[in-house]
RNA sequence: GCAGAAGUGGUGGAAUUGGUAGACACGCUGGACUUAAAAUCCAGUGGGCAGUAAUGCUCGUGCGGGUUCAAGUCCCGCCUUCUGUACCA
């Protein structure tokens, strides 16, 4: 062989990796251990594209160069193989998901191996594969059977609970559980029946069931969590979401807010994701202060122990409370209403239920609220305060209400100005009669009684010590953090381990899974509304035989019915990079050995658009676990990067038909048209509009139709006056499509449109023979777009080799970019001048590629030089996760060496090491060339040596006024002075001075000499 | 609105601690080889001005200021783009 084969060597050394299990890392070594780990890919349909392995290649590279440097490496993959896609391709085709799963995972897995990944295979992990998630379902029943302990701050055993229930009751256990649990005694306790025991201890425990109102996605027959909502939309097809009342398993995240927060600090992640989850948990301190609500002789509605709890971070502001406002949902609505207010009251509350999130969201300039008639009492002055309900009050964060402030926050401001409540003020020295003023640090209190001259914090502090006083409040933290729902309505998830007794959840023994998905029919709910698992024929679970069995057989005394939801998608993805430690082991978790050798991820790789998800839940069950002791660390991954997305270009059509013509009036406008005035700058605004990727989902249709109509209404004034012209919009045919292969000269520039009065009355009719257009944009890979370049092709025709180099050589890792194939043929022609280097030889040769020829001979000072500047360059770009910039060095290292006619074993051997991360196969055939019968791998990373870089002289840049002029070579060891005299005696600069005598001449001794003048 | 990141040739991007801006590559131009193409190799390539040329001058890292002998890099004030988040009390 002489010429650079890539297809033959490459499939050679994949074959011979997987022989030989060359990356198999083992539980125990000399050696320290590293573990790398990519975020485990979903296996859709659509295969790898090339976005996916660029995180992989850098994990690769990294994972490889930890070996060369002496560690045991842990460096698995597995595939997060439960989900939405594979059960929406069930529903359509009837295909058990299970059948596409595997599918697809084969395909991922060829793909995969032709990248050359030094992937430990033995270790795989799928979170669909029932031996894995019955560590899934084991850990769910841990988090059913803890409590969280906030004066120990850690999660417990309930059974502790249960004591401390049996021998003193509830009112000095602190723990996280239900805002409604009541206060009993041990004596209360002792005397509950089991039920009742069952009952409240599933306010305590960390997975509880509870009626919670969720996200709920009708198209998509499932809840969501939060972070599944983008934009008021599921992320996941982009189906609308409305707010529901539900019976659901829910994770007692909250717990650990705290403690996710505190964390943050000691692992080494990317500060804009540490921020994300900051916001995320959204910590505020403040107090939480009860207004007691005044008895209303005139209406029976208000009771006399009405309270209303509020939280604020302003406690100083207190003194200029003059209303309160209450979420429309808020439970005390109902309650404190006065007979006079209770049609307007209702009304309101209706209309705003009927509004949804979204809407809510979109429109947060319009003020609206209802005053209730009720009065509370403010704690200090005993004044009345008004109590309104107003939407702009959340229900779900703090208690749902607010004491209004109007001088201190601008909501508080616009309302009571939209609503002549009066707005007093409290602040020294500050003008609030055009806002209101919320600058903490220059706050100086006045008008509030014993607060008056105090700063922020000093108020602060003496207005929650004086309502702690009374008893009507004290300091608290709040946070933006829900509990996170865990049930799915869902097929192709996680079974729960739960059956239902007297409506009660129990856990079925972990000796008794995993508890397998059952068959069902159909992927569907049932008719009843029930999720798939309803459809299931057997699905109960008998308690004597431990098993599951046929429906008919239930009889709830003996056999009771299984849960009908599965667990969401996060589930399996939570605690997997701890089972990759021990991955088949069948009786723990993973053993107490690989536990504490392994500890965490070092190195994790993977999107950003995880931080709020997968990364906090991850963070959340370690915690848990680790308070539980099966986990020696409290934190699952030590360093995390994100590697950039890589996005592709679609091409893609507005079909949208825009008709620009002469003003039609409105009144005359046909039905189911719109009609009104545009001008060519609106025209523009439009075509922006469109060209967005605002088509992605058909659901968001309505909203063009929404900005148009806005449009046309806020111009009808204008519009008696335009004489310019209209818009014609029919909505059957808004819609965008992405187009394959479309030769950019179809292109209709926009800002022709725009500019050229032909076009005025012009239709624009998007169709094939007719003027249209086709837009381009980048954005992320998608099947449906278009778009996605699969990694095979370019394995096919460049190799492996050069696909991995090219992906880091694009650019930084954490830095998304367009994939863009230009450049390849660069990366390409650099793997066969390095290939020919080692053919090459020079002497007597053409520098032809013949056979291998590495010569013995010691090698040149010069060469020895390029090759220990590469070897220090590289390890610190590898350190720096720099991959780009190596590949850039490599290309110099191979000109150099080339031009120096080098072939020199003592050169092109450690040159090999180097650069065997990221060309591993070039370097595997390289190193077997050179005699070695060990894979490359095993071979020690070459050592930096100072001593070849070490110069006698250096071209000294010479710069006059900061401009460099010309350069100038002197011995290194001369001191400033002798280095001025030089430069001063040499005749450019001279030449430069004309004449002048400089004021100052810096010098920095092996940098640069700059002459002032 | 808030938080974060970024803005450098025709393009992707270098410049790690303030010290020669544009490494490396793509593209482009010219040339060699070839019947031709591909492949390969060689040379040139930020803009402007002057010069036959070597070369010299000048402008230049989103915009405007500042600090410094020296600024892509540091400081102040803006602009733009992207990403996340949002009536969070």
């Amino acid at each position: 062989m002489s010429k650079y084969h890539f297809n033959d060597i490459e499939a050679k050394w994949q074959n011979y990796w997987a022989k030989n299990q060359t990356f198999k890392a083992e539980n125990q070594s000399d050696k320290p251990k590293y573990y790398v780990l990519d975020m485990f890919p979903y296996p859709s349909g659509a295969g790898l594209h090339v976005g996916h392995p660029l995180g992989y290649i850098a994990s690769d590279i990294y994972a490889r160069y930890k070996r060369h440097k002496g560690f045991n490496v842990l460096h698995p993959q597995g595939y997060d193989s439960f989900g939405l896609p594979a059960e929406q391709y069930a529903i359509q085709t009837g295909q058990h998901p299970k059948k596409t799963t595997e599918e697809n995972i084969a395909r991922y897995r060829e793909q995969l191996d032709k990248i050359g990944f030094s992937f430990d295979w033995s270790r795989e992990v799928r979170t669909s594969d029932p031996d894995y998630y019955k560590w899934t379902q084991w850990i769910f029943i841990q988090l059913f059977e803890s409590w969280y302990d906030k004066d120990q701050d850690k999660a417990r055993p309930v059974s502790t609970l249960e004591t401390l229930f049996s021998e003193e009751g509830n009112s000095n256990v602190n723990a996280a559980c239900d805002t409604d649990t009541e206060t009993f005694s041990a004596t209360e306790w002792n005397a509950f029946s089991s039920e009742e025991k069952q009952q409240i201890l599933l306010k305590y425990r960390l997975t509880y069931l509870a009626e919670t109102e969720v996200n709920w996605c009708p198209q998509l027959g499932t809840v969501l969590a939060n972070d599944e909502i983008v934009n008021g939309v599921s992320e996941r097809g982009g189906y609308p979401v409305v707010r529901k009342k539900m019976k659901q398993w829910s994770m007692r995240i909250t717990a650990y807010a705290q403690h996710l927060l505190d964390g943050l600090d000691t692992i080494d992640w990317p500060q804009p994701l540490k921020d994300s989850q900051t916001n995320w948990i959204g910590r505020s301190k403040g107090a939480s202060v009860t207004f007691k609500v005044i008895p209303d002789v005139t209406s029976s509605a208000v009771e006399k122990s009405n309270t209303i709890e509020v939280f604020t971070t302003r406690p100083d502001t207190i003194f200029g409370v003059s209303f309160m406002t209450l979420a429309p949902e808020h439970e005390l609505v109902s309650k404190i209403t006065t007979d006079a207010q209770k049609d307007e009251v209702e009304a309101y509350v209706e209309a705003s239920a009927k509004r949804s999130e979204r809407e809510r969201m979109a429109d947060v300039k319009t003020i609206s609220g209802v005053f209730t008639g009720a009065y509370a009492e403010h704690p200090f002055t005993g004044n009345p305060i008004p109590i309104w309900i107003g939407d702009y009050v959340l229900a779900s964060y703090g208690t749902g209400a607010v004491m209004a402030v109007p001088c201190g926050d601008q909501r508080d401001w616009d309302f009571a100005k939209h609503f002549n409540i009066d707005i007093p003020n409290i602040f020294e020295g500050v003008d609030i009669s055009e806002e209101s003023f919320s600058d903490k640090e220059n706050t100086i209190i006045a008008n509030s009684d014993f607060l008056n001259g105090l700063n922020y914090a000093e108020a602060t502090q003496k207005a929650i010590e004086a309502l702690e006083e009374k008893g009507q409040g004290e300091g608290k933290i709040n946070y933006r953090l829900r509990d996170a729902v865990f049930s799915r309505q869902r097929y192709w998830g996680e079974p729960f381990p739960v059956y239902y007794k007297n409506g009660m959840p129990q856990m079925i023994a972990f000796e008794h899974l995993p508890l397998t998905l059952p068959e069902v029919e159909k992927y569907l709910p049932t008719e009843e509304g029930e999720p798939p698992l309803g459809r299931a024929e057997v699905w109960a679970w008998d308690t004597t035989k431990n098993e599951v069995v046929h429906n008919d057989l239930i009889d709830n005394k003996t056999v009771f019915p299984l849960e009908l939801n599965t667990m969401p998608g996060w589930a399996g993805s939570s605690c997997y990079m701890f089972r990759y430690m021990d991955p088949s082991n069948d009786e723990v978790f993973a053993s107490k050995e690989a536990l504490d050798y392994w500890e965490n991820v070092d190195l994790y790789i993977g999107g950003s658009e995880h931080a709020t998800g997968h990364l906090l839940y991850t963070r959340f069950w370690t915690k848990f676990m680790h308070d539980r002791g099966y986990l020696p660390v409290n934190e699952p991954i030590k360093k995390l990067i994100n590697q950039g997305m890589i996005l592709g270009e679609s091409a893609y059509m507005n079909r949208l038909k825009v008709t620009v013509m002469e003003k039609i009036p409105l009144k005359e406008s046909a039905k189911g048209k719109i009609f009104g005035p545009i001008k060519e700058l609106e025209l523009k605004n439009i075509d922006t509009f469109i060209s967005s990727s605002f088509f992605d989902n058909p659901h968001k249709k309505t909203t063009i139709r929404n900005y148009i109509e806005s449009f046309v209404k806020d111009e009808d004034v204008k519009y008696l006056n335009a004489d310019e012209f209209s818009l014609y919009y029919d909505e059957s045919i808004t819609n965008r499509v992405n187009v394959e292969n479309v030769n950019l000269s179809n292109e209709l520039n926009t800002s022709k449109i725009k500019n050229d009065h032909q076009y005025k009355n012009a239709e624009f009719i998007i169709d094939e023979d007719r003027n249209f257009k086709v837009s381009r944009e980048v954005e992320k890979m998608s099947k449906s777009k278009y778009n996605v370049v699969n990694p095979d092709d370019i394995c096919e025709q460049y190799g492996a080799d050069t696909l991995r180099m090219y992906e880091m050589f694009l650019g930084p890792l954490e830095q998304a970019k367009p994939w863009s194939t230009a450049g390849i043929t660069g990366v390409h022609s650099f793997l066969k001048k390095l290939w020919k280097l080692y053919h090459s030889p020079f002497e007597g040769g053409q520098g032809d590629v013949s056979e291998f020829y590495v010569s013995n001979e010691p090698a040149s000072k010069d060469s020895l030089k390029t090759l220990h500047k590469t070897i220090k360059k590289v390890e610190e770009d590898i350190e720096n996760f720099s991959f780009n910039t190596s590949v850039s060095t490599f290309m110099i290292a191979v000109n150099e060496l080339t031009s120096q006619k080098c072939n020199s074993r003592d050169v092109l051997e450690p040159l090999a090491v180097l650069i065997s991360p990221y060309a591993p196969h070039i370097a595997e055939e390289l190193w077997s060339l050179l005699g070695h019968s060990e894979s490359i791998s095993t071979a020690p990373f070459p050592v930096f040596d100072e001593k070849h870089l070490v110069e006698s002289s250096k071209e000294y840049p010479v710069s006059f006024n900061g401009k460099m002029r010309f350069k100038l070579e002197l011995p290194l060891d001369l001191t400033p002075a002798q280095i001025e005299e030089a430069v001063m005696a040499y005749d450019k600069t001279q030449e430069q001075l004309q004449g002048r005598t400089p004021k100052k001449v810096i010098v920095v001794p092996g940098k640069i000499i700059n002459i002032v003048g």
